[in-house]
DNA sequence: TTTTGTATTGAATAATCATTCAATATGGGT
DNA sequence: ACCCATATTGAATGATTATTCAATACAAAA
């Protein structure tokens, strides 16, 4: 009188299928919000979604709140893991680094239109709870420092010194957030290959000798 | 035994009277979107900021969904009228015309934080609410081409060859959108005269004779 | 004053959902 | 073969909330 068979749980599997359902749920979730937001997204959605019950959904993650928090934790790991590893490839150079940037926050991983609508979903809440803040904020801050850091270099490689590094590395932070959120809007006219274009041509503008920014 | 008595309603007001209720809820769930998000928006609470009942407030709108609807709207009225103002004053000429522009994008009635916070939670649900979209996206296409076609003129009476109208504009419009987005997260960092002197120094940095972009 | 139409209320309704939990399945150890 | 610990289910519960609507208040007309 079973319809929804259990899972068979493997001894030897036992942590990673933890993984999988774990995962499975985190999945659901950014489909579901991207596809419903975060107002209309429920737990007997993603638990659906995730072909899993609905009790098992809120058991594992003790709450719908909690779900949700995983999910954006998921991508900012996901993105903090790609940033780490462009800086520390200690084969690049300044302008191979902004460049790997550049093309890391425009890639199909990273940039896909589901996760850019979570992203910006929680953005817009960001501003009353406290929780989602603390996942990004400091990773922001990071962020900044070190893209601006970056930028000092390539200066003092290049005869720039009209912008300082602030400046550009604030422009492009926003740009890329702009370009995000106008993604979701017009995915036609947004592509991949335009926004990353745009922001190539803003660098060769400024680093006019630098012939890599394509 | 009537606590909240019923509003005088004086035929010579009663349009503005109407306008006074519409527009109180209007204002009321603006703040209540920008203080508790989409999700957690609810007509009791509107309407008990708005200082009518929970009741009245459905009868005005219909329904929740085209309360919300109206208030976008609301904001997308505001923004075209303010830019339409700048567009047709015949005594700026480009540059004048594009400061405008920067200050009004970032000015305190348009660019306030409830607003933008509205903002981004109806871009958040862009993709799945073609409501919103009706209601924004041919203005914004419009707002794209006219700045396009004033960068045009900027670069013709420059000597500003290298990056094309296209490229100016959508690099304003996105970086305007990605400073809105980082005004909610850290007001702190990214006040009107910070996002507004990045901007300008973007123009300058471009228009490198033009002394009015500060 | 009485009537009438409109504005407004607030309580009832019905739907949706997060959360809980007792019941069940599973597979390894005994 | 039986027991035990763990994994998972799905139905019940209770809270929240949009929506409805009968009742009320009011102002102008008669």
């Amino acid at each position: 009188m079973n319809i929804n068979p259990k899972k068979i749980s493997n001894p030897q599997l036992k942590e990673q299928e933890f993984s999988i359902n774990h995962q499975k749920l985190i999945d659901a979730t950014i489909e579901t919000i991207a596809k419903r937001g975060l107002a209309d997204t429920t737990i007997a959605q993603v638990a659906k979604k995730a072909m899993v019950s609905q009790g098992y959904a809120n058991f594992r993650f003790k709450s719908k709140e909690n779900l949700l928090l995983s999910s954006l934790k998921f991508l900012s790991d996901e993105y903090k893991n790609s940033w780490q590893r462009i800086f520390e490839d200690s084969s690049l150079d300044p302008v191979g680094r902004v460049i790997k940037i550049i093309e890391n926050d425009f890639s199909g991983k990273i940039a896909s239109r589901n996760k850019i609508a979570v992203w910006v979903s929680f953005y817009s809440e960001v501003k009353f709870r406290p929780s989602y803040l603390t996942i990004c904020q400091k990773q922001d801050e990071i962020y900044s420092s070190q893209m601006e850091k970056l930028i000092k270099e390539l200066n003092f490689l290049t005869d720039q010194t009209f912008l300082t590094p602030r400046e550009i590395s604030e422009t492009y932070l926003s740009m890329v957030d702009g370009l995000w959120q106008r993604i979701l809007f017009d995915p036609k006219i947004y592509s991949h290959v335009f926004c990353k274009g745009l922001i190539k041509k803003y660098f060769k503008n400024i680093y006019t000798d630098e012939k890599r920014f394509v």
